[in-house]
DNA sequence: TCTGGGGTCCTAGGACCC
DNA sequence: TCTGGGGTCCTAGGACCC
């Protein structure tokens, strides 16, 4: 069996040029959450030196001088065109994993090649209007490698095989970093020893590799040998853990700005957890200051909280959460963000029994469905809890978002 | 003034048991 | 004067991914 891996080109910025084509050919780059950091960029937006994961404030200058457009990330829109491009994706294959929002690995037979792999490109390209490169290889760490070099190298088209040819070249042109799963630290550390290649990587010594870099590093190197250790994951993992944390668009110092957020986020937590039939056996809540400001005091405390028995409702989750946040808030700090997460996840139908052996459960949980089914209907926090607040100070910045072009009816684009 | 968020896996080390 | 060894479970922190 081969491996396909099939990745979004630029995705954030290919999504918002589906519904704006006056961005074709058009530096464009997405900012994260906060309006902080560039995450995506178009290629004319590479070219002119924009940098992965700067802050904003630091790109102005070259924004205003190059043209070049900014959005706010909309990941409304992104989730949608990635469900697009996976729906696209499986009338193709039989067997897919879901890597990400903006990538797949697919399962190739032996007659699917670079003529598939074409024509896969163009049908994702015509359905959805998202561009794809397309990587095959004997491993998934490979053919990561393969879509890595089709991107790099215009004249293939976005389309490359690394199973038609020699790959020992092709790995010597690889620096450790950019293999999968090899990041800084680890690339660092192999530089000691020598290793700077994927060539080097795939020649090193087995038992140095898992010495120095353990299982993880041995598994890597053995992928780049065409020895498959990571196989495709069809259905998605149950989830282990569900977060939900923010910075702030201005600073806080109050308890009561902390809270209000801090129920927000925890409200989201608690929608996600119902969404996924889950309850949460724990809650672990975290404070942050500016580490950006090593001048200013600086407290990052968390801590955390177990429930007697697992729950998914908000006003229980809330409750704990903000004694939780009681517990480490100290005054006198400026405080950047908090967060929180649940752990320890369990299946809704293995604890059944006991939730609806009480009167009152029952009406909470009534209560529950019906403030989730009016949020469906009428948007996030049309209904919420007091505790949340109204005036939201605390927002994250988000200021040139684009619009929900295909998940709100009153944000369709008008043609006229 | 302004520096993202959500997630996984692995390992080391402590607590505890017999 | 002498003070085990082996195993498991849990947690915090590191590293990485997109």
């Amino acid at each position: 069996m081969r491996f396909a891996l099939v990745d979004c080109n630029n995705f954030y910025c290919s999504c918002e040029r589906v519904f704006n084509p006056g961005l074709m050919g058009v530096p464009v780059v997405v900012l994260s959450n906060n309006d902080g950091c560039v995450i995506a960029r178009s290629e004319e937006s590479k070219k002119l030196g924009v940098e992965m994961g700067t802050p904003a404030f630091k790109n102005e200058e070259m924004f205003k001088k190059n043209g070049i457009q900014v959005f706010s990330s909309n990941y409304a829109l992104y989730g949608d065109m990635s469900a697009r491009v996976m729906g696209t994706m499986r009338t193709m294959v039989e067997q897919m994993e879901v890597y990400s929002i903006d990538e797949a690995f697919l399962a190739l037979d032996a007659s699917q090649g670079i003529a598939f792999a074409r024509e896969l490109r163009s049908r994702v390209r015509q359905w959805t209007g998202i561009p794809v490169s397309v990587g095959i290889g004997p491993t998934k760490t490979l053919a990561k490698l393969a879509n890595r070099y089709a991107k790099k190298n215009p004249s293939l088209n976005g389309v490359f095989d690394l199973t038609t040819v020699e790959p020992d070249e092709i790995l010597a042109k690889i620096e450790c970093q950019d293999i999968w799963g090899v990041g800084r630290r680890t690339s660092a550390k192999l530089a000691r020893s020598k290793i700077l290649t994927a060539l080097d990587l795939k020649n090193a010594d087995m038992a140095l590799i898992r010495n120095a870099l353990g299982v993880v590093g041995e598994r890597i190197a053995r992928e780049l040998n065409g020895i498959s250790c990571m196989e495709l994951e069809e259905l998605p993992a149950s989830k282990k853990a569900i977060a939900s944390a923010r910075s702030f668009g201005h600073r806080v110092e109050s308890l009561v700005e902390l809270e209000e957020a801090l129920a927000t986020y925890i409200a989201r937590v608690g929608e996600k957890l119902r969404t996924g039939k889950l309850l949460a056996s724990r809650i672990s809540v975290f404070l942050e200051t500016n580490h950006f400001r090593p001048e200013l005091p600086q407290y990052h405390p968390g801590t955390q909280a177990t429930f007697l028995r697992p729950t998914n409702q908000t006003p229980e989750l809330i409750g704990t959460g903000l004694d939780l946040l009681r517990k480490i808030y100290r005054p006198g700090y400026q405080y950047k963000k908090t967060g929180v997460m649940v752990t320890d996840l369990v299946d809704e139908s293995s604890v059944q029994m006991s939730l609806f052996g009480n009167e009152g459960e029952k009406h909470r949980i009534a209560l529950q469905k019906a403030v989730d089914g009016l949020n469906k209907r009428l948007g996030r926090n049309a209904v919420s809890f007091g505790s949340m607040g109204l005036d939201e100070a605390w927002q994250m910045r988000q200021e040139r978002k684009s619009r929900c072009f295909t998940t709100r009816w009153d944000d369709l684009l008008v043609v006229s």
